[in-house]
RNA sequence: GCGGGCGUGGCGGAAUUGGCAGACGCGCCGGACUCAAAAUCCGGUUCUGGUGACAGAGUGUCGGUUCGACCCCGACCGCCCGCACCA
């Protein structure tokens, strides 16, 4: 019996060392397995490692050491995000240069993520904020723009005029900057941009084939990539404005053209503004119109309003029929034409207009079981299925044979000699405008020259990098006021001229990281063609569901980008990707208001429930809502106090046990606690074990007495299950496979303990406990190498060969049926595996129990499901 | 508003995808060891009734399909997430 307690404070790094110089984690080319590229996304260098690195990178490390030992060649690296805003807020606010910071930073997580003792190939390491790094991006980013995917053009964007920066929508709260509170102004700006727009069609369709992603992803993907089918559509004025003949309308329900009652303009489009140069009211509605916009909360709550320009538009399918034409707040500029047809009957947005203003609805489609002469809308729009009415020649037609009528009838009409209408396929997804105005980001490379124009800095003089000599003292980007950075002289010409001082957004750096991890080291290319073709597509991704769109769709993007570029083969990154939960917490509200840090809270439990009391002078805390870990909240849990404490194994593992590794995890003392007393039951059991177990490499018996048969059988079925799960990433039904290993080995040790086991038994034992501790190895990989030797081996777990399971073991001679009555379990039979039916109905209705519950009433079925149970019809 | 997901003991969750509901863990209760506590070990723990064997109820609610439903279908209630004037 052993009693002592295993100290994973300097095991841990005893074994972390032992890897480091064996050198075992390095992926070595020459490695004759099938390759397997696990890859968790890589953390922004923001100071510290929070629960949920350690949640994502514990469950990447199991995948990781699983295939390992299933032979696989892996490919597991890390990285930082390391360019971003709060480098620079930090510069601000400390006086730190963003360098500087970032690099502290990654120094201080790199030593907290191998604390975790996690399996990573640390040689292929790469930093975003690195010229080595993103030299190659500067040079892919002139690939691009000479391969035509690259655009300038002007776009409204959010304008802080404080900072003096472009704002994303979700850093406008309420019209106002999120940092400096200033109202938020729309301006035009050049910017630059990947056309994924272009790449729409494409990166909608290929999300059929990502069969390994969740669903929700691909139908956020979607939802965000917004594929509609319609007809662009051109309606003759009556009147010509100025030089204007025409307005073209995008719609989806053409089906819908005889119940049009309005056209509606965006505030911004060129006939509004024309027909405002004539008319003040207008103007000023317009106006109106352009200060709201920015607003989420505004945009929620708006009410539908517009503006009648006066003019009339003619009806596409019968001339005698007049359309106003307003000019509305609710149309957008930037999809379809910026013009619409408003039928109000079957729209809600239209109806609400038309209420708003007096101008009626006609029903077109005519849901089934209504009557088509009664049938009216007052408020509430019908978007659904019916037969088309009040529509001449299409009345009776189901609304997709309407819309292909007036689709082939508009198609073949001439307006002003061409066809009044085309087919044409809209995407939500507009492109990826990539200029920031900022410091600590990838340096765009070109130079603007008034003579030359636009020109790419030339190869040779790659990279573009970033002078260390800027304040920050200043609101706006510091490379725009360098004294000398951007003044350049052409490529071209030689005449003065100005570097590009945005640089590029941060998404663009972890675009393309997952490739460059094939073939970090590379001075001459991001990758190779042949390291990336080795390697990917990543086999399995893991990260947060906070990058289900703008990350993986972006990367989507990248790599077809890179494919056209001849830098890669394919088209899709991940052909697996799993999205982990949250870690999350209970919050502790203190006697005084405001929120309790865990630590200063001590817990209590008893018959009546969870209490707490704070720490210091035992008043009432009040136990809040569990939510995500937040300094706001200040209920977060620090991983370095955690390993010091506990360990980095009983962290893996509590991580990863209980909750589904897709769902949010509540992190609680009484679960980690529970962890650590597994990591000491583990130990005692090992060294137990140790004491009975057969020599190494002693060989199980296949015919031994029934303990330990049952011995085996229960490692060879934890075995199996661990196996099954952890290929689908089930981690908590491995952790749940494993105690029950545990609890059973535990019981026949408990069994033998004063005998002289026989041969059988500790042959049996061996194994079991070889099976044992290579299970646990995947999330508790230090106390698996200490119990590993104490079994007796001198080499690494880490290195083992996953164990050979005994099939034959599972299947038993006997089963146990339960037996229903009329669905209702009231007994139980134990018949050789390969019984006969009619054998079995016999013995079935020979039981007393299933006598006395007939009460003599006569069988009207007997059912038996092979394997599984019995079920009696009476 | 649109789209998606989820509701199982005191708690996290499991149920081989239509076949013994509650695996495993946490918590709690009882016992052993101890002068005592911690640690550890053993037993119990869905609810109701019964000392007990056992009986009845039970997977958000109501209904349906089925020999059999946590699982499939319909309606409703509640919670969570995403999108949001995209014509």
């Amino acid at each position: 019996m052993t009693t002592d307690r295993y100290e994973p404070q300097g095991n841990e790094a005893k074994w972390q060392k032992a890897w480091a110089r064996a050198d075992i984690y390095r992926t070595r080319d020459e490695h004759p397995g099938p390759k397997y590229y696990i890859l968790e996304m890589f953390p922004y260098p923001s100071g510290r490692i929070h629960m949920g690195h350690v949640r994502n990178y514990a469950m990447g490390d199991v995948v990781a050491r699983y295939r390992r030992a299933r032979g696989y060649n892996v490919l597991h690296p890390m990285g930082w995000d390391a360019f971003g805003m709060p480098a620079e807020n930090a510069a601000m606010q400390q006086k730190t240069h963003p360098a500087t910071w970032t690099w502290a930073n990654i120094a201080t997580m790199r030593g907290q993520l191998q604390s975790m003792g996690l399996s990573i190939d640390w040689s292929r390491e790469v930093a975003t904020c690195s010229p080595a790094y993103y030299r190659h991006q500067q040079a892919m980013f002139l690939d691009f723009l000479a391969k035509g995917l690259v655009d300038r053009k002007k776009s409204r964007v959010n304008w802080d005029p404080v900072d003096h920066t472009v704002l994303a929508n979700e850093q406008v709260i309420d019209g106002r900057g999120w940092r400096s509170g200033a109202l938020v102004e729309s301006r035009d700006l050049t910017q630059w941009f990947f056309k994924i727009s272009d790449y729409a069609e494409d990166l909608n369709s290929a999300l059929d084939g990502l069969e390994r992603w969740p669903e929700k992803v691909r139908l956020m993907q979607r939802n965000w990539i917004g594929r509609s089918e319609g007809l662009l559509l051109r309606f003759a004025l009556t009147a010509p404005q100025g030089h204007v003949k025409e307005i073209e309308v995008y719609t989806t329900r053409p089906d819908t053209l005889f119940g049009a009652k309005f056209i509606a303009l965006a505030a911004d489009h060129p006939l509004a503004a024309q027909c405002a140069a004539g008319n003040s009211e207008l103007a000023a509605f317009i106006e109106s119109c352009r200060q709201m916009g920015t607003s989420v909360a505004a945009l929620e709550t708006a009410e539908k309003r517009g503006f009648d320009t006066g003019l009339k538009a003619v009806h596409p399918l019968d001339p005698n029929i007049e359309i106003p034409v307003w000019v509305a707040n609710f149309v957008l500029m930037d999809y379809g034409t910026g013009a619409v047809f408003g039928c109000p009957a079957h729209d809600q947005r239209d109806l609400d207009f038309v209420n708003a203003y007096g101008l009626g609805n006609i029903p077109v489609v005519c849901p089934e079981g209504q009557d088509p002469a009664s049938f009216v809308i007052t408020t509430k729009a019908y978007d659904g299925d019916g037969l088309m009415i009040n529509s001449r020649f299409l009345d009776g037609m189901t609304i997709s044979a309407a819309k292909a009528e007036v689709s082939s009838r508009l198609s073949g009409q001439l307006l002003d000699g061409r066809p009044q209408a085309r087919a044409q396929v809209n995407f939500k997804l507009r492109d990826w405008g990539i200029s920031r105005q900022r410091y600590w980001g990838c340096p765009i490379p070109v130079i603007h020259c008034e003579a030359c124009g636009t020109v790419p800095v030339p190869r040779a003089d790659l990279p573009v990098v970033l002078p260390e000599d800027v304040t920050f003292d200043k609101p706006g980007n510091p490379l725009d006021r360098h004294p000398t950075w951007a003044h350049v002289p052409c490529p071209q010409c030689g005449k003065a001229a100005r570097r590009e001082t945005d640089t590029m957004d941060t998404f663009v750096d972890s675009s393309w990281y997952f490739a460059r991890f094939t073939d970090a080291a590379n001075e001459q290319q991001p990758v190779s063609p042949a390291m990336a073709s080795k390697w990917l597509p990543v086999d399995q991704y893991i990260g947060g569901i906070e990058h289900a769109i703008l990350h993986l769709l972006y990367s989507r993007y990248f790599t077809r980008a890179m494919h056209r570029d001849g830098l890669v083969a394919l088209d899709e990154p991940f052909a697996g990707l799993f999205t982990q939960g949250m870690v999350v917490h209970e919050t502790y509200g203190g006697p005084e208001g405001g929120w309790l840090s865990p630590a200063e809270v001590v817990i209590e439990n008893g018959p009546g429930g969870r209490s707490a009391r704070r720490r210091s002078d035992n008043a009432a805390v009040r136990i809040g809502a569990i939510e995500k870990m937040s300094k706001s909240r200040r209920n977060t849990v620090d991983p370095d106090e955690i390993i010091s404490t506990y360990g980095a194994d009983t962290a893996r593992w509590f991580m990863l046990s209980d909750s589904p590794p897709e769902r949010d995890v509540a992190w609680t003392e009484e679960g980690v606690q529970g962890a650590f007393r597994f990591v000491q039951r583990l130990w005692r059991l090992t060294n137990d074990l140790a004491g009975f177990a057969a020599p190494l490499g002693t060989a199980p018996l296949a015919d031994g007495d029934e303990t330990s048969m049952a011995v085996r059988k229960a490692a060879h079925q934890a075995l199996a299950r661990v196996t099954a799960d952890v290929e689908r990433l089930r981690f908590n039904r491995c952790v749940a496979h494993i105690y029950e290993l545990s609890n059973v080995l535990g019981a026949e040790l408990g069994k033998v303990e004063s005998e002289t086991p026989p041969d059988s038994l500790r042959a049996a034992f061996r194994e079991a406990g070889e099976i044992l501790v290579q299970l646990f190895a995947l999330m508790m990989p230090h106390l698996a190498e200490e119990c590993w030797q104490v079994l007796g081996h001198d080499d690494l777990v880490a290195m083992a060969p996953w164990p050979q399971l005994q099939e034959a073991l599972l299947e038993e001679s006997t089963i146990t049926l339960p037996i229903q009555i009329n669905g209702k379990r009231r007994d139980e039979i134990t018949v050789a595996r390969d019984m006969a039916a009619a054998e079995i109905e016999r013995l079935t209705l020979a039981q007393e129990k299933v006598q006395r519950a007939l009460e003599g009433r006569a069988v009207r079925k007997f059912i038996i499901v092979p394997q599984r149970i019995i079920n009696v019809v009476v």
